[in-house]
DNA sequence: ATCTATTAATAAGG
DNA sequence: TCCTTATTAATAGAT
């Protein structure tokens, strides 16, 4: 229901998906309220942002709505109970303890660190990874390249026609047109590079000579305690 | 959004307001689950019937949306009280929280996902590290397979050896030496196969055809949250 | 439940 | 965040 269709899966670039967000948690907040409204239903409806922001409604309060639902689920002593909230979060905190371990080591291992202890079939399914990974990577630079070329040429186009009608200021009638050429020799640059001819990029193909000299640059600037 | 518009008031023909409850009920569940999907949010939402019938949704666990909804509401309440223990707990989650969101996106970028956003010079940086695992993990299963050959071929010559003490013990002085070959094919694998001499591996060059067809192999079978 | 005309939500792009 | 618009999704009313 937009100008296309998207699928449900976490959305990537991180502006759209704050704007999705935005967009839709007004949409739900809105049919909630519709829906006790219209059909006399009791509704909660908590939302946390990945910012860990909190949006939520409640047709009658939170706190009726918790404990009707306590209720139902006969849990509520170990919800609302102030002793095991304690509890509560050095569980979640030794459940996140783990999450992370787990992840640290997936990430040592795209690292290309600690692969004692891997097979040969999960070598090959990492090396895929890789292979894959890298591809995405030099199509995504290429792409930027080639747009920042696009940009400069344009640029360079605006200055070269800006500098034509300064030097015909100038210089006027006088101008025996070389002395532009003479003066401002980049503007001799372009040769045969034409801006709005189709350019199909090699640039997906290993670069040897830089990922040999510059291997360690990456760090990513992991301090995890 | 139907036949005709509807003012949002309570729906007086029982029946009708049934059947919308029904509808709204299934329509809000799908978009809260759709909002925490797409835009990594924590949701929970609970709905009662008018005749308290129970209907909910929760991203992570009811629990884990209470707990937060009630920390959040509550802070002031706990500032006053000596519950320094809790407090600890809490921000020790919410620290792990955070790494694991930093880890989280590392870990897409090595992936190849959620490249938008980065530079030219984050782009080469990833690249490099990425071919620097590359090697390390053709470099490891390369090692892995020469073991491996070393291991099997040693087992062989063991396997040989007792073989041709047995076809001795059976076969005894009428052996002709003849039979040991044409009953085991398999004893003249070795051809000038040096299990001491230095093996120059091939094994760090890149295997395209396997990257192609098998790339999604790898799953690393994350579960965060 | 199923159908479908209509309205509502929202994706993409300023 | 808010606006606009093209498109898809939800659903009101009927069967």
């Amino acid at each position: 229901m937009g100008r296309g269709k998207i699928a449900i899966r976490r959305i990537d670039n991180s502006t759209s998906r704050q704007v999705t967000f935005s967009k839709r948690r007004n949409g739900l907040l809105k049919k909630a309220r519709e829906l006790s409204i219209l059909c006399d239903a009791e509704v909660g409806l908590m939302v946390f942002s990945s910012t860990g922001k909190l949006y939520d409604y409640a047709s009658t309060s939170m706190k009726s709505v918790f404990e009707r639902y306590n209720k139902l689920k006969e849990e509520h002593h170990h919800l609302m109970n102030p002793v095991s909230e304690e509890k509560f979060w050095q569980t979640e905190a030794a459940s996140l303890r783990q999450q992370l371990q787990y992840l640290q080591e997936c990430h040592r291992q795209l690292m290309g660190e600690e692969l004692t202890g891997l097979g040969i079939k999960e070598l090959q399914n990492l090396e895929n990874q890789l292979e894959m990974s890298l591809k995405g990577v030099r199509m995504k630079k290429g792409n930027l390249i080639h747009q920042d070329n696009v940009e400069l040429y344009q640029k360079m186009d605006q200055i070269q026609k800006e500098n034509a009608e300064l030097q015909k200021k100038v210089y006027g009638s006088r101008s025996t047109g070389e002395e532009n050429a003479a003066s401002n020799p980049s503007f001799m640059v372009r040769n045969g590079y034409d801006l709005h001819a189709p350019i199909g990029l090699q640039l997906s193909q290993p670069q040897t000579q830089y990922s040999e000299s510059s291997a360690k640059v990456m760090k990513l600037g992991l301090q995890l305690h």
